[in-house]
DNA sequence: TGACAGATGTACT
DNA sequence: GTACATCTGTCAG
C-alpha cells in the first residue's frame, strides 16, 4: 500500500470521535469511509469532472453531493491539491441541537438514529449545494473540530453501498457504538473475494 | 429482514 | 436520451 493511502486512513481514523458543528447541532463522528480519489475505482473522482472538482481542491474543504435524488452527503477533502481523495461521513451521533435536528428530519427517528448514515448527517447539518468547498477547518459556518482526547478503539471493515472496489476495509467505526449505520454492501457489488 | 420505490443530478453515448 | 448513483423510508412476509 502506498504511503500515501496510509496517511489516508490514518486521516479517516483521526476524524472518529471528533466532531462536525454547525449552530447549535454537534455531531460526533462515529463512522467513515476513505476514498483515496484516482486510486480509488469508488470514489467520485476517479474521473475528474465538474461535480468531482471539489475533491481537486484544498484538503480541509467539504465536498458535498447530491445522491440518488434525494439525499446530500458531506465528505472532508484530504491531502494535497490534486491529490483527490477524501473521507465521508457515514455516521455520528447527535451530541447537541436535538431539538433543531428533530425539527428538519422531522420526530419519527429514535435519538440514536438522527445522524444514522450519510444523508442523514447531510439532513442534520442542512448541507446542501452552497456548503460545497466550504472550508471546515478555519470556516466559521460549519465547523470540524478534530478530536482532542484519546483514540478510541477502532474497527475497519468493507465499504457500504458501493459498487466498485468494495472490499477494500477503508470503512473505520468506533467499536461498539451503536450509532453506526447498519446499511449493508450494494446489492450488485461482486462477492468479497472474487 | 429483505425488497423495492422514490426524485433528480451527473456522466456517458 | 438514457442509465445510474458513496441512500432512505416504507411495506410485506
Amino acid at each position: 500500500m502506498s504511503e500515501e493511502i496510509e496517511d489516508l486512513l490514518t486521516y479517516a481514523k483521526s476524524l472518529l470521535d471528533s466532531t462536525l458543528v454547525r449552530g447549535p447541532v454537534r455531531i460526533r463522528i462515529t463512522e467513515v469511509e476513505a476514498y483515496a480519489g484516482p486510486l480509488d475505482p469508488a470514489s467520485h473522482a476517479f474521473k475528474r469532472t465538474p461535480r468531482s472538482e471539489p475533491m481537486y481542491g484544498p484538503p480541509g474543504h467539504a465536498y458535498c453531493y447530491f445522491t440518488y435524488g434525494l439525499h446530500w452527503c458531506l465528505n472532508v477533502v484530504w491531502g494535497p491539491p490534486g491529490t483527490a481523495a477524501g473521507v465521508l461521513l457515514r455516521a455520528g451521533e447527535v451530541v447537541a441541537g436535538h431539538q433543531l435536528v428533530r425539527e428538519r428530519r422531522g420526530t419519527t427517528l429514535v435519538e440514536r438514529d438522527l445522524a444514522r448514515g450519510p444523508g442523514r448527517i447531510g439532513n442534520c447539518l442542512a448541507i446542501g449545494p452552497e456548503d460545497i468547498g466550504l472550508d471546515l477547518v478555519n470556516g466559521d459556518d460549519l465547523t470540524l473540530v478534530m478530536r482532542s482526547g484519546p483514540e478510541p478503539v477502532i474497527v475497519s471493515g468493507p465499504r457500504v453501498g458501493v459498487l466498485r472496489a468494495a472490499d477494500r476495509p477503508w470503512r473505520f467505526w468506533i467499536e461498539g457504538d451503536r450509532t453506526v449505520s447498519p446499511y449493508k454492501r450494494h446489492s450488485q457489488a461482486p462477492a468479497i473475494g472474487s
